[in-house]
DNA sequence: TGTACATCAGTGAACGCGCGTTCACTGATGTAC
DNA sequence: TGTACATCAGTGAACGCGCGTTCACTGATGTAC
């Protein structure tokens, strides 16, 4: 029995891939033979892992879910306070798009976007659980969801797209933003509905 | 003196890979030999317009520029109220980007953004303008012009990638956007800054 | 322990294809006389 | 009005290139005896 693998050429060409996603900054610039010559194998060695570049490619976004999935559970985990998760949340959302933003672009371009319902979810229920603490005033947390959804992902993209602008402080931006959205209210303000 | 220009074959070939565009979903699918195809005409009659493909994509965009600038302006300009001015123009702006999603996204794709800059300043200048109505409590029309901006963008590219999900009336996410982003209030509860 | 063999991940050469770009050309349009 | 010519937008053939994909192969690893 061998417990040190020689080496994981799945695993090194999704990440050859994911590397050469950024630096190209589109999918459509990457070749199977330019993720072949970045893992430092040859082309043909691509397919005894996956059945085509779109297969590669698919490996490199469900990737990028993952990492979105797990980075806002673990963030919003570490709150006990509901509007405390809930920014949290919304804060590693936007780190992790930002993190890998050629990557994050395409996860939401021309595909059937499959982790996106569960996802959305979770951040429906934190609206809510903010409601149930007396924290927001929403009355219809599946629409406020969707608008903070809409705000975090314009935020992401755009401050990639357009890093040359004179942004303001990102956290300030996106407490702003969750705040006016969510219709957070002062901690003090409302009691806590019975 | 003729009247009757034969054939404009430049805004003839801008227009094919704008057409191009929208079908292949990204200017990388987009060749020019494609192009030319699409416009009738032999891959080198392209070299006469342009001198290359980028150039020609360049073109593409710029004609996005100039649509988004126009359409949002002119559809401000058809309302006397500010916070009406505000809101058509932002819907203006999302209905120019949702009328052509590859080249809105393209458009805020690893480039300078050259118009950026003035076409904010108009945003900006439409909250101040809500702000001096008494119509909202924005205090940094600046800074919630940047989250305005932010959401609108969010909320073009957001619905284009996420066809499939059961997005909410346009509308009513559009209004919520920037009635919460510009603090703006009811016509009646404050009166008029003086 | 040593030898023969099966397995199989990765290689290198080859293919056909669409690409960007060049070049000499053609043929319609406009002008000079 | 008619003829000769200059202009110039667009053509078709050709080039070299990187691509995806195939194929027979190789050589290291693990197993049977």
């Amino acid at each position: 029995m061998t417990f040190v693998p020689r080496r994981d050429l799945r695993a090194d060409l999704v990440a050859a891939a994911t590397a050469l996603l950024e630096r190209e900054g589109s999918v459509a610039a990457i070749s199977l033979r330019g993720v072949a010559r970045e893992a430092g194998v040859s082309a043909p060695a691509v397919y005894g892992h996956f059945a085509d570049l779109d297969a590669l490619l698919d490996a490199v976004l469900d990737e990028g879910f993952v990492a979105l999935r797990t980075g806002t559970r673990s963030a919003a985990a570490a709150h006990e306070d509901p509007v405390e998760r809930l920014v949290a949340g919304c804060r590693a959302y936007v780190e992790q798009g930002m993190a890998a933003p050629a990557r994050y672009r395409e996860m939401f371009q021309c595909r059937s976007l499959p982790h996106a319902g569960p996802a959305f979810d979770v951040l429906v229920d934190a609206v809510r659980a903010c409601v149930s603490a007396g924290r927001s005033r929403s009355v219809d947390a599946r629409a406020d969801a969707g608008l903070i959804w809409t705000a975090l992902h314009g935020l992401v993209t755009l401050r990639v797209a357009a890093p040359h602008v004179p942004w303001p402080d990102l956290d300030d931006q996106l407490s702003a933003l969750v705040e006016r959205l969510a219709l957070l209210t002062p901690e003090e303000t409302l009691p806590p509905v019975r």
